[in-house]
DNA sequence: TGTATTTAGTTACAAATGTAACTATACTTC
DNA sequence: GAAGTATAGTTACATTTGTAACTAAATACA
């Protein structure tokens, strides 16, 4: 098992991929994405990129592109090749911005209104099963926990992705 | 922000995107791995798999590549082809197992524990720095509930995956 | 003006990843 | 010990995904 009761930076130099964190995040994320991404391809034919676009404008129609970009921190590609497949599929509109014709805002139609609200039940209730067998108190605590680590991992980033630029050829 | 401090599966039949468990945790993930792989990338010449393929033998030397897929849990090809990228770096090699002769032993050359040797420290510096702002006793509580998340999650997965699908292995 | 810069979004290409089929060896069981 | 099954690992193909270059429109500014 484990070296110790606390596994993460114990301020070791040596390095156990179960107990990096990063690792252990990855494992985390991987396993719901990878049973949601099944949900989603089965069920409605949406990737989970799709999905978020879906997520998104359902609960803010009218958004465009790069919205929802910054929202959901994917990037200009992906979310444009999901915007593509979901007209494709007619369960989204497009209407060009009056002002600035460079942008379009996004609408659900009827059908993509019909599939976000039969996914969102599911979606939910996969959340709450992961969840539900731990106390709220815990739940709680995850919950702030993630938000923060969410923050300092952006400033991290941020950090590294400037100052590393080019050390290597 | 947020309808209220409960963002987890608050009961409600409404989804937000930004307050979605599974959402929220692809995203810090994402935003480390981003960071992690671009560290090795630029200095390194690594992949995320190779790296993990790196570190799992700098760990426990003479494993096979299955013994690595089970630990990682990357699939089969995924290591697979790390493996011969790490050979094609001469970073690794194989022995065949005398009583059988399916399975390689892998372990890192010289060149291999080198570069293991100075992405170490880095890796866990990274961690570090990312969980040194939060205190011992949350660092603790969110290590405990990222395991127990983690168990919960693979059984999640095989519930809904075996509805449709393959069993897991 | 008009020229340069920025921004929204797309296209084209390259790298990575998953699925499935395949090879070779080992194991089981009759 | 032959025939069928299982396992380790690879190859081939299809999808997905990221990177970079591009188009078109807007903005800055000289």
């Amino acid at each position: 098992m484990s070296r110790s009761s606390v596994k993460i930076a114990a301020g070791d130099s040596e390095l156990r991929l179960g107990d990096f964190l990063p690792y252990r995040l990855s494992v985390l994320s991987n396993r719901i994405s990878r049973t949601l991404a099944r949900l989603y391809a089965q069920r409605f034919d949406l990737t989970i990129a799709q999905w978020r676009v879906l997520a998104v404008l359902g609960e803010s129609p009218g958004l465009c592109a790069d919205d929802i970009c910054r929202i959901t921190e994917m990037d200009k590609v992906t979310v444009s090749r999901a915007v593509h497949a979901l007209r494709a599929q007619g369960r989204l509109e497009r209407r060009r911005d009056g002002a600035d014709r460079r942008r379009s805002h996004l609408e659900l139609t009827v059908a993509g209104r019909d599939v976000y609200g039969r996914v969102v039940p599911l979606a939910l209730e996969l959340e709450r099963r992961l969840v539900s067998r731990l106390d709220s108190r815990d739940l709680l605590e995850f919950d702030r926990l993630l938000a923060r680590l969410t923050d300092l991992a952006g400033e991290l980033s941020d950090e590294y992705g400037s100052t590393a630029a080019e050390q290597r050829p």
